[in-house]
RNA sequence: GGGCACAUAGCUCAGGGGUAGAGCACUACGUUGACAUCGUAGGGGCCAGAGGUUCAAAUCCUCUUGUGCCCA
């Protein structure tokens, strides 16, 4: 005998390893078969797995097992990213730890390190998604940091930079002051704070008793402020205009300019303007053609363009000498709590610096155009489909993309400087000097290698394309690409999924995928964001060794509704381990009766009811499990699963047959079996894809074939099967039965009658369809409803209890047993909600309106309930009236 | 400030113009050799509030209130 509990642990580390071992999910790469290729956002290699990625991956591989079931030639493209900034810290902080910086390693050695590093321990979460089932193919696993991806990745920078869109800039940029490098504006986290607006008066040059307030959150920055600004047509200032000030602790002379930038409502209505350090007020510093007045080191201490004491101060605690100089200045006129939006690195989670630099862009603008298109022409569709409006809203007012990064790690940029600052963009160092040459004549020169790198969302924008073999023209290519489904979180629209688009379309003329799934956030069970400062982080390999990854999965498909965060509580995942062990023990029992799967057994020529109700339902199931994975309702998938298995198979196919497998003809208990038998299996196929585990090797056991290391139940068919049309007899009289049992179970327990008292029915009003049905399932309804007599009789016997189902009357004898009030009070109790329910029908029928305009299907449905609750009355009364004869 | 969601049972949430659903929790009772990680039955809801459209509104529209997220 098998053990009752399911062995998660044993069986699910078996299976991961065979599918691993052998790379079991290749694509077919059969041009015949319809290919469905999805991308694997690849892992960051520091990464380790947690909910969001068990989110991702878990629905990725629903929609990948269910498309390679249903005979499409599946690729599944994994990869890992190389995460430039995250990575680079990594392997600092080891290096940190020896006591070392990485300039004291140098370019080359430091970034051998990481490569070091990268072999040692990279892999992780590749091993972490197998343990979670992933069915990709691992062989062809790319990382973006490879040799083949980085030569893509030079293609398409020195392609763009050629097209003049790619270009090198000296701009304001959010500069991370901790890891000293430009990052770009998606990579910057404004965060609402307490702060202070400091109000300072600065006097007129030509009448020092005079001022201009103005006011600032950053009072540092005024040594920096090259003017002053205000609205033309505020009075206050108006006559002002063309004047200059003097500047307070430095003594510079600034003029008093007009700009519509100032909103004489805000402050006092002037502002100071600090082109150097301010993103609007570099905008107004270009109209205005002003100074601009660089006064931060990259570190943020103040340098030499500003009074010498202030020079080398921080930028906090430059603020704050500041503002005590002023004090005593009596410049200060006031200062008021505010509450402003101070931009963070969201990785560094230090306050970014806006900061002149040179940097590389990528004019993002051009490339938007065809990227909003082809949304808008439906080429590239959102589901849930309110995303594609963030999509347009985003890309609509794009600014430049900054893809320059001032660390080691990365695709370093393909270009060189020449000693008079002419860059060469090239794929060599061979061809930059080849291209040097040209343009220097008999000139010597040195070229010096850009040192920076490109933004790791640069190569992953280019992952589509580039993973299936681009710049060739491979035939992965061909077959696959553009490839169906992105599947990712909302939170990289537009880091990733935007900028694939405009890639995808701009190098491969072509979109690079045609749908794009968002699924959201993965919350904890109050609702909020998990983070390891709250200590509600919930660790998905934690859940994978206590229930298992089957209920893991399943637990996340069922609560994967369109575009609702999923909050997830342990409870839940219980649940859904208890599901996987009724799967197993449903098995256990079939084997036990010796329900083998028979390959060539016919569903449409099953011939005892039960067996034909049982396949109509199963029809019914696999369509509404097959459109809900078609529309991505994965939860809608789960949820009809979970009815049937639990409801329908286990609470009545399962004890319908047991009389059968007992006591019927040979046929018959052959022909239950083998139908127990291939229901089973395909519901392991229909659930496959949500739980692989449990499934695939409950099948191999089912078709004896545990040691066959080619099978897995994802390379077998989906189910499809039509529906047998004279089955319809067949579910209408099991439904009539299971109603009945029903009817008697709820009796019992309204009535007190202890389960062990085994009572008589008789049926009043039974048509000979009825009887012909009762005799037919008498067993049956004897053992579910706990009944030792069924009799039809023209008149109930003397204390009954009494229900109407339909047309009949049910009397349950119970000889002294019955309480007459008690009984009087429940027939007369169902009368009264009856009666109210009788009301309302009438009253809507009544109504002409309603007669009139109402579709003639609902006229007529109202007015057969109507009828069936004035039967049911009147069968209640005589019930009474019986009553009160006894 | 702009945009997008969401308010349904004690909790977590489905559903969606025509008889309010699930899981968990709760209550009672447990028989029949698949299953106590179980079974049977049950209690529990003016579907946030106010208007409107409609024969009909929990569902569609508008507003209000509250919550969450994104962008400035």
């Amino acid at each position: 005998m098998r053990e009752k509990t399911y062995n998660i642990a044993e069986i699910e580390r078996k299976l991961s390893k065979k599918w691993s071992e052998k790379n079991f999910f290749k694509e077919s790469g059969k041009g015949k078969k319809v290919p469905f290729c999805v991308m694997m956002p690849p892992a960051n290699i520091t990464g380790s797995l947690h909910m969001g990625h068990a989110l991702t991956y878990t629905l990725q591989d629903v929609l990948i097992r269910f498309n390679r079931m249903q005979g499409r030639d599946v690729l599944w493209q994994p990869g890992v990213d190389h995460a430039g900034i995250a990575t680079q810290m990594v392997v600092e902080r080891q290096l940190d730890q020896e006591g070392l910086k990485k300039s004291d390693l140098g370019r080359e050695a430091f970034l051998d390190r990481i490569w070091a590093w990268k072999e040692e321990s990279g892999g992780v979460i590749t091993e972490q998604l197998k343990r979670l089932g992933a069915s990709a193919n691992w062989e062809r696993s790319r990382f973006t940091m490879d040799e083949k991806f980085n030569k893509a990745v030079n293609k398409c920078f020195i392609s763009l930079f050629d097209k003049g869109l790619i270009y090198r800039d000296k701009r304001l940029v959010n500069w991370d002051v901790k890891f000293q490098t430009a990052v770009s504006d998606l990579e910057v986290e404004l965060r609402e704070e307490k702060g202070t607006l400091w109000y300072i008066k600065y006097p007129l040059e030509d009448d020092p008793s005079a001022f201009i307030t103005v006011a600032t959150t950053r009072p540092e920055t005024m040594l920096g402020d090259t003017a002053v600004a205000v609205h033309k047509d505020d009075e206050r200032y108006k006559h002002l205009i063309g004047k200059r000030l003097r500047l307070p602790l430095t003594n510079r002379i600034i003029p008093i300019i007009a700009d519509e930038h100032c909103d004489p409502e805000k402050g006092s209505g002037a502002v100071k303007i600090t082109p150097a350090h301010d993103f609007n007020d570099f905008q107004v510093g270009k109209r205005q053609n002003l100074d601009i007045l660089n006064i931060f080191d990259s570190t943020a201490h103040l340098n030499d363009n500003v009074p010498e004491i202030y020079q080398g101060l921080e930028r906090f605690a430059s603020r704050r000498k500041i503002l005590e100089d002023l004090q005593e200045l009596e410049l200060l006129e006031k200062e008021e709590p505010i509450v402003h939006s101070v931009p963070y690195g969201d990785r560094s989670g230090v306050i970014i610096e806006p900061w002149m630099t040179d940097q590389w862009f990528v004019d993002a603008k051009k490339l938007s155009y065809p990227a909003i298109k082809a949304v808008e022409k439906g080429d590239i569709s959102f589901v849930p489909k309110q995303w594609a409006e963030v999509y347009f809203e985003w890309l609509r007012n794009i600014e430049p993309w900054c893809i320059s990064r001032q660390i080691w790690w990365g695709h370093q940029i393909p270009a060189w400087h020449g000693p008079d600052g002419h860059i060469f963009v090239a794929s060599s160092e061979k061809e930059a000097i080849f291209k040097a040459k040209k343009y220097y004549g008999e000139k010597d020169f040195d070229l010096i290698r850009d040192t920076d790198v490109l933004d790791t969302w640069f190569s992953s924008s280019l992952w589509p394309f580039v993973t299936l073999g681009w710049p060739e023209n491979t035939k992965e290519l061909k077959q696959y690409y553009p490839t169906q489904v992105l599947v990712t979180g909302t939170d990289l629209v537009f880091f990733w999924v935007a900028r694939m688009i405009m890639m995808g379309l701009h190098f491969t003329k072509d979109i690079p995928f045609s749908t794009v799934y968002m699924h959201p956030l993965v919350l904890d069970e109050k609702g909020e964001k998990m983070s390891k400062s709250k200590g509600n982080v919930i660790n998905p390999l934690e859940l994978i060794e206590k229930y298992g990854a089957d209920a893991l999965r399943y637990t996340i498909t069922s609560l994967s509704v369109q575009g609702k965060n999923i909050k997830l509580a342990e409870k839940r995942v219980e649940g859904s381990r208890n599901f996987v062990t009724k799967i197993w023990n449903i098995s256990r029992y079939l084997m036990m009766n010796e329900c083998t799967y028979d390959p060539l057994f016919n569903p449409h020529q099953v011939n005892l009811s039960v067996n034909q109700w049982i396949i109509y339902k199963l029809s019914d199931l696999t369509v509404e499990v097959t459109e809900a994975l078609q529309t991505y309702k994965f939860n809608e998938a789960s949820h009809h699963l979970y009815q049937f298995v639990r409801g329908t198979f286990c609470d009545w196919y399962v004890e319908f047959t047991k009389p059968i497998l007992k006591g019927s003809s040979v046929e018959e208990q052959e022909e239950t079996r083998k139908c127990l038998a291939w229901c089973f299996f395909n519901i392991l196929k229909l659930l496959h894809p949500m739980m692989p585990f449990v499934t695939d090797s409950l099948s191999m056991q089912f078709m004896n074939i545990e040691s066959d290391n080619s099978f897995s139940l994802s390379k077998q068919s989906w189910p499809i099967f039509d529906k047998e049309a004279n089955f319809d007899e067949a579910a209408r009289e099991l439904d009539w039965i299971s109603d009945l049992v029903a009817e008697i179970r709820s009796l019992r327990t309204e009535s007190n009658i202890a389960p062990k008292t085994m009572l008589t029915a008789n049926i009043l009003g039974a048509t000979d369809q009825h009887k012909k049905w009762i005799e037919r399932h008498q067993e049956l309804v004897f053992k579910l409803a706990r009944l030792d007599k069924i009799n039809v009789v023209k008149e109930l016997p003397a204390g009954c209890i009494q229900l109407v189902q339909g047309s009949i009357t049910i009397g349950i004898s119970l000889g002294d047993i019955i309480d007459i009030d008690k009984e009087k009070n429940r027939l007369r109790k169902e009368i009264e909600r009856l009666v109210v329910d009788l009301k309302q029908l009438k009253t809507k029928l009544k109504n002409k309106k309603f007669m009139e305009r109402a579709p003639k299907e609902i006229v007529d449905e109202q007015l057969r309930r109507r009828d069936q609750v004035k039967a049911k009355i009147i069968k209640i009364q005589q019930a009474l009236e019986r009553i009160e004869g006894f």
